[in-house]
DNA sequence: ATTAATTGCGCACACGTGTGCACGGATTGT
DNA sequence: ACAATCCGTGCACACGTGTGCGCAATTAAT
C-alpha cells in the first residue's frame, strides 16, 4: 500500500523529481508548461506531500508539544483550546499529553516530544524539579511554561501565566471589605506553586488588614481525586460557628464546598459567603452564581502559543504575567451580623 | 545547532553508523564489548533517537490523529482524557486538532493528519456529508469515527459510539413512569445526528406510551453558543402552565435550564422534573443532582483507541455501541398532582 | 591441516523531499 | 557571426535511520 510520492509523478511526466519538487513549491525557474501538466498530473495521482520526509529534509517538523496535568479538568480544556487554535492557525501541529500529576511524567512526555523533534513545546502547571529542569534544558529545545513556578536561572525558558498572589490579595479584599472576620482557604497540594500563591497572597492580605492568625484556617489537600469531591471533603471539615467565609483553589473545589454547604443547609451566602478561582463556564450557572477570580483562560493559551512562535522566529520575547480579576456574583455577601465585629 | 546522530557515535567509537543502530536495537550479532562501548557513548553525548528520521525508514509513525468539535466541552474533555490514555500507554503519539463544528475544517484537519503520515485517525461527532467521506476514503488510513452516524457503505471504516436512542428510550420511561403527561425536549443542532436519534427515542417512546403529538414540545437551538447559554434561553421559551417535565440533549443545556427555572422561581423537581445526557462530572453537585442518562465518557475513548490499535494490528475487530444507563438523581420526581391526569 | 560454519562488522541502498551546481539549448547583444 | 546571457532541467547529495548482503576473521568440524 505504498503512497503516491513525487517521484511516481515524475514517471508520469517524464522529467526528473527535482522539477516535480519545484514545480509543486512553485519555483519560477520551472516553465509553465511543465508545472502545469505536473500539478495535473500530481492531482490525478491524489499526491499529497509526505510531512516526515520533508521535516527530515529541512531539519525542522513545524510540531508543537503540549503536556498539561489533566485533559477532562475544565480549566486546562479552555486553556488547550487557547493553544490549539492559534497552533493550528499557524500551520503548525500540535501533540498532547497528559501528565496526570506526575512530574517524571511530565518529564518522560517531554522525552518523547523531543524524540519526535517537535519545534517547541509547552508545558502547563510544570512540577518539575532541579534535576529534570537540567535535564530539560540539555535537550535545548525551546520551552513555555505555563501557569508554572520556575526559577528563570535558565536561559531559553520562557514563561507565561497569571499572578496567582494578585488574585489571593482580591480575595481578601472583597471579604474583608464586606466585613468577614473568620475565614478558611481550601487548596489542593496537586498544584503545589499556584495553590500557595494563592494561599499565601489571600492570608497576607488579611495579616496586613490585622486579622488574628487563629482566624484564618487553611486547609490543602493531598488528595488526586476530582476537585469536587476534594471541595466537598474540605468543606465538611470546617467549624461553621465561627467561620463566614471560604477562598477555594479553584471554582471546582468551590462547587464541592457548595454543594456541602446546600447538602447540610448552610446558607450560601446568608451564613457563608464563597468565593472561586478560574472562572470556568459552570461558575455562573451554579446556584448561586460564583463570585470568583477571573483567568483569561483561553487567552492565556493563546498567549504561550504566541510566545513561543515569536520566539521560533527569532523575534525578541517577553515572558508575560496576566493579571486576574475578580468577578462578583451571588456566592459572596456580607457577613453574618452576629458574627462581625 | 545540530543534534547528535548515530554518525557521531559511530564516528567517536570508531565503528560504521550501522554497528551503531544495530547495537542501539539490542541486536544480538554485535558484540558484548562494541556495544557497551557505544551505548556509553551515546548517553555521554546525551543522543537521542530522531522518530523523523525512524519514521522514514519504517513507513510507519506511531502517531495518531483525533479530532473533537471542541476541546474545552466537558463531554469531549473526558473523552480526550481516554483516547490520549490508551495512546501513550501504547508509545503513540496524539495530534489533537478541534473543528469547531465546521464539516469543512474537520476534513481539513483529517488532509493535514494524513501529510503527516499518520498511522490512524479518530475523529468525534463527525459532520462529514458524502463528498467528504469519498475524499476520506481514498486516503485510506484506518479511521475510527466516535459518536458519529456513519453508514457503512465504506470499507475500512470503523465505529465506536453509544446508543442515543436507547438513551432517549431510557429518558422517556423515567418520566412516563413518575407520570409525567406534558415534556419537551431541548436539543441543538449543533449535533445533528446524536441530537435527531435523542429526540426521536424518546419521542417514539412517548408516542408508544398513547402520549397525543401535542403534548410533547421540541425545540432544537441553532446557536453555535455554550450550551450552557442554550439550555438557558431554551428553557425561557416553555410554557410551563402545561409542561411538567423536561428532557435535555446535554448536562450543560439541563444546567442552563435549571439555572433559568431557579432565577424565575420555578422549583426543580416539585413543580419540573429535568433529564440531562452525559453525566459530566459537575451534574452529581448541581443543586438539585441532576437526573441523566449516563455516557461512559472515558470508557469511549478508550475503546475507540482500542479498536484502532487492534485495527494497526492487523486483528479482527468490531464496531462497539455501548450503552447509556439511567442516573437518577434528585432533578426528576413525580408530576405534580394537578397536572397528571 | 583443510574445509565448513559462525561471528562481527562495513558497504550500500532505501525511505521522500529539497537544493546547489552544472550543463545544454535558446535568446540577445555587439 | 560569434560571444555573452538566460532559461529550463537533471545530477547528485543531504537529512538520520534500518537492514540485506558480503567479507574478513575467528572458531568448529572432519
Amino acid at each position: 500500500m505504498r503512497r503516491v510520492s513525487i517521484e511516481d509523478i515524475a514517471r508520469h511526466a517524464e522529467v526528473s523529481h527535482s522539477t516535480v519538487s519545484r514545480a509543486l513549491r512553485g519555483n519560477k525557474r520551472i516553465s509553465l508548461t511543465v508545472r502545469t501538466r505536473i500539478l495535473q498530473i500530481a492531482n490525478e495521482l491524489g499526491y499529497t506531500p509526505n510531512a516526515i520526509a520533508q521535516s527530515l529534509q529541512q531539519r525542522q517538523t513545524n510540531t508543537i508539544g503540549l503536556v498539561v496535568t489533566d485533559v477532562a479538568d475544565p480549566f486546562w480544556g479552555e486553556v488547550v483550546k487557547g493553544v490549539e487554535a492559534v497552533s493550528m492557525h499557524n500551520q503548525k501541529a500540535l501533540f498532547l499529553s497528559a501528565s496526570q500529576y506526575d512530574p517524571s511524567r511530565q518529564l518522560a512526555v517531554i522525552e518523547v516530544f523531543h524524540q519526535r523533534r517537535v519545534d517547541g513545546i509547552i508545558v502547563g502547571d510544570s512540577q518539575l524539579g532541579d534535576a529534570q529542569m537540567n535535564r530539560l534544558a540539555r535537550i535545548k529545545v525551546p520551552t513555555v511554561f505555563l501557569n508554572s513556578q520556575v526559577d528563570h536561572a535558565y536561559p531559553g525558558f520562557h514563561a507565561v501565566g497569571i499572578d496567582n498572589y494578585a488574585g489571593g490579595v482580591l480575595a481578601a479584599q472583597h471579604l474583608w471589605a464586606l466585613g468577614h472576620r473568620h475565614l478558611a482557604y481550601l487548596g489542593s497540594t496537586k498544584r503545589p506553586a499556584s495553590n500557595q500563591m494563592r494561599s499565601l497572597g489571600f492570608a497576607e492580605t488579611l495579616r496586613g488588614y490585622g486579622l488574628p492568625p487563629g482566624a484564618l484556617a487553611t486547609h490543602h489537600s493531598t488528595s488526586l481525586a476530582d476537585d469536587l469531591r476534594i471541595g466537598y471533603e474540605l468543606a465538611s471539615a470546617i467549624d461553621y460557628t465561627q467561620t463566614t467565609a471560604l477562598f477555594c483553589y479553584n471554582d471546582s473545589i468551590a462547587l464541592g464546598a457548595l454543594t456541602y454547604c446546600r447538602s447540610v443547609g448552610i446558607a450560601v451566602p446568608e451564613q457563608l459567603s464563597i468565593v472561586g478561582f478560574d472562572d470556568v463556564a459552570i461558575a455562573q450557572f451554579s446556584m448561586p452564581a460564583l463570585t470568583t477570580i477571573a483567568q483569561p483562560k483561553v487567552a492565556l493559551g493563546e498567549t504561550a502559543m504566541q510566545l513561543l512562535l515569536a520566539v521560533l522566529a527569532g523575534q525578541p520575547s517577553i515572558d508575560t504575567i496576566l493579571t486576574p480579576t475578580l468577578v462578583v456574583r451571588h456566592s459572596s455577601a456580607p457577613a453574618p451580623k452576629g458574627t462581625a465585629q
